[in-house]
DNA sequence: CTTGATGCAAATTGTTTGCACCGAA
DNA sequence: TTCGGTGCAAACAATTTGCATCAAG
């Protein structure tokens, strides 16, 4: 999986192709975990310079309106991002109590459901979130 | 639906049950929606004194240890509460983008797909969140 | 070139800590 | 009477703003 997708999502958005817009996507791939703010910034001043906070908070939450990143609370209630593997399709996530790890889950909790719940409640349903928490494979091989 | 049953959960764990904790309680019962830390403090203050932030910081996350309040992300990404119907049932909740009101919703998600989607991963899910969100009946009627 | 992207400093807002005092059980 | 609960002041951390400068398209 290569940055490419997520490029060309931001360039058909009008965004620039900034380096530093590259290296937030190439990170949360890498990471392939929630990451917040001081996360980012962290990772990225260790390669970028000069690199400010402003700029990261400001790459999350355009990366968010563009369907990129799913924000989440982390398990210290600190809002954080997750990488969207596949924007175009709709999944979900797991989320890997022990290291942060994000999986993809196409398994989707509401599929078939939607309208009796609209008509139950009277509401409309615009989005939903079905996310799984736990311990990934990996944790559980390593006991952690 | 009174605040009873919240007060006798908070009993048996040993907590004490004082004004302040009660109040909130009632806060979360009269409003229905979701509340910030910074919500529950400007109510409160009306009717208590005095009152400090600590205080309405540390009552949230107690109840939220409890059982008895949900974190979650508001819109505006601030890390909010909402208040659990009926803490021993599992359920889930809508929450109305308009007036932030939370609903009850019976439907779980994951509901027997728990162990498929285990053995696809090869993780254990301890938890999920299945979140609705979008307008509510109300909200719909008014236009807003 | 043009306009959006960024750095920086500073302000603002959110959250926690330490400790003395208070009050529910 | 005894701890847990709370207020307060202060520290700390997260997030945003304003503006001058930079650079992608």
């Amino acid at each position: 999986m290569s940055a490419d997708l997520y490029l060309s999502i931001l360039k058909n958005k009008g965004y620039k192709l900034t380096p530093k817009r590259k290296a937030v996507i190439e990170l949360f791939l890498q990471e392939n975990r929630i990451l917040a703010p001081r996360d980012v910034y962290r990772q990225l001043e260790k390669q970028i310079h000069p690199l400010g906070f402003p700029t990261v908070y400001r790459i999350l939450e355009e990366f968010s309106l563009a369907g990129i990143l799913i924000p989440v609370l982390s398990d210290e209630r600190l809002l954080s991002y997750a990488l969207c593997r596949r924007p175009q399709e709709h999944h979900h996530h797991f989320i890997c109590h022990s290291c942060q790890r994000v999986e993809d889950v196409d398994y989707c909790g509401i599929a078939g459901a939607q309208e009796t719940i609209e008509k139950k409640l009277g509401c409309r349903i615009d989005t939903h979130l079905f996310q799984l928490e736990g311990i990934c494979s990996d944790c559980l091989k390593n006991k952690r």
